[in-house]
DNA sequence: AACCTAAGTCAATGCGTGTTGACATAATCA
DNA sequence: TGATTATGTCAACACGCATTGACTTAGGTT
């Protein structure tokens, strides 16, 4: 025990003075957290001991807890990604991705879940509306083209949102038939959403 | 002030004696604040204001917070309604529905935002499973029927829940030719849900 | 009428948490 | 080296909130 002792007594080590390392680790630290307590759960003292800092640099560096987190909200949008995603197996690729329980996929698992965390508590909600118009929608507005591209993004990113959550609370992965046929449905949802119509012209 | 004083001197009628009444009171006020503001940001205090009752009845009927929250949660789900859906037009209203405001569905949108605040607080996801199995998944399960009923009804559920998301959001009803093909899109993937297959046999 | 029990009220306690300012010390520069 | 500043630490404070128990009173019972 004394070495576990001694391994968690890195306090001995009293941090090197760098302001930048230190931001960035709060800031890492509280995308996490944010992630996956959302606004109200997540604790300043635990997102401060997670980076392995004292509380009182939070407000230092940011200002406040509010502060923090938009700036860990936008940190967690940078916007890239989705211009990458290969337009023939994007469809096929993120059903299996939403299939597979939360854990495969931890980054852009986190990077979502935060959105929707955000979206869903009524104390950070009214922050983003900007934002889900410049990161989000607009991204995969651009991204999907054609005629009505704002409508199909709408649709596109709610049905996106919807599976996350699913997969939220269904918390493991699917297995066997009922798998291949959520991913056939899925794809198939957003494939469908791809091609520039498929209603009345 | 001494009008407003006066105006505000409700407690002048000392409310009735009533267990039935007063912990159906509060009862009702929870369910409306636990739907628009989450387990975590609503406050026993405002609940009981709200029923015109002192916070300390909420202990002697319910027990306390959490039990008065799952309470609330079995309540807005005495799971009727769905079997009521009309097949030949559901896809189509569900969507028109989903292309308003919030606030014209009142009552529906408050029983699905619970569940959806509910299972987006990391403090009463987990007591949420089961409930979600029994009392959102299985009856869309049994309605939907037909082969792969499981994975359909996930399907299906992620997509109202998302688009619940979206509108919630979103604030505004959508207006013109976005939501015609809103509409239009939204209508198509339930109708799809809908039929027993469209994918491989 | 006297009494008893259930229903409702009130004030206080304790805890978690964000915030704050006073203090300590490493890093940098004259 | 000595002084100055940026960086990090510590100990409170203030506030909101759920919880609790002692007290009060209405409504029925004997």
């Amino acid at each position: 025990m004394s070495d576990a002792t001694a391994l968690a007594r890195a306090p001995a080590e009293p941090r090197k003075r760098d302001a930048e390392a230190t931001r960035a680790a709060i800031l890492d630290a509280a995308k996490g957290h944010f992630a996956r307590l959302g606004y109200d759960c997540a604790v300043l003292r635990d997102i401060a001991q997670d980076a392995g800092v004292d509380v009182a640099l939070v407000k230092r560096y940011f200002g406040g807890k509010e502060a923090l987190f938009v700036e860990a909200l936008k940190a967690s949008f940078v916007a890239d990604g989705m211009r990458a995603w290969d337009r023939a197996t994007f469809a096929q690729e993120i059903a299996i991705t939403l299939a597979d329980s939360p854990h495969v996929d931890e980054e852009r698992t986190h990077r979502f879940q935060f959105l929707l965390r955000a979206a869903t508590s009524p104390t950070t909600a009214p922050l983003l509306n900007v934002l889900i118009q410049d990161r989000f929608l607009e991204p995969i507005r651009v991204w999907l083209g054609g005629a009505d591209a704002d409508a199909r993004a709408r649709v596109f990113a709610a049905s996106y949102i919807g599976f996350l959550v699913e997969r939220l609370v269904r918390g493991e992965a699917l297995e066997g038939r009922e798998r291949r046929v959520f991913i056939d449905r899925v794809s198939a949802i957003f494939a469908g959403l791809m091609t520039v119509s498929d209603g009345p012209p």
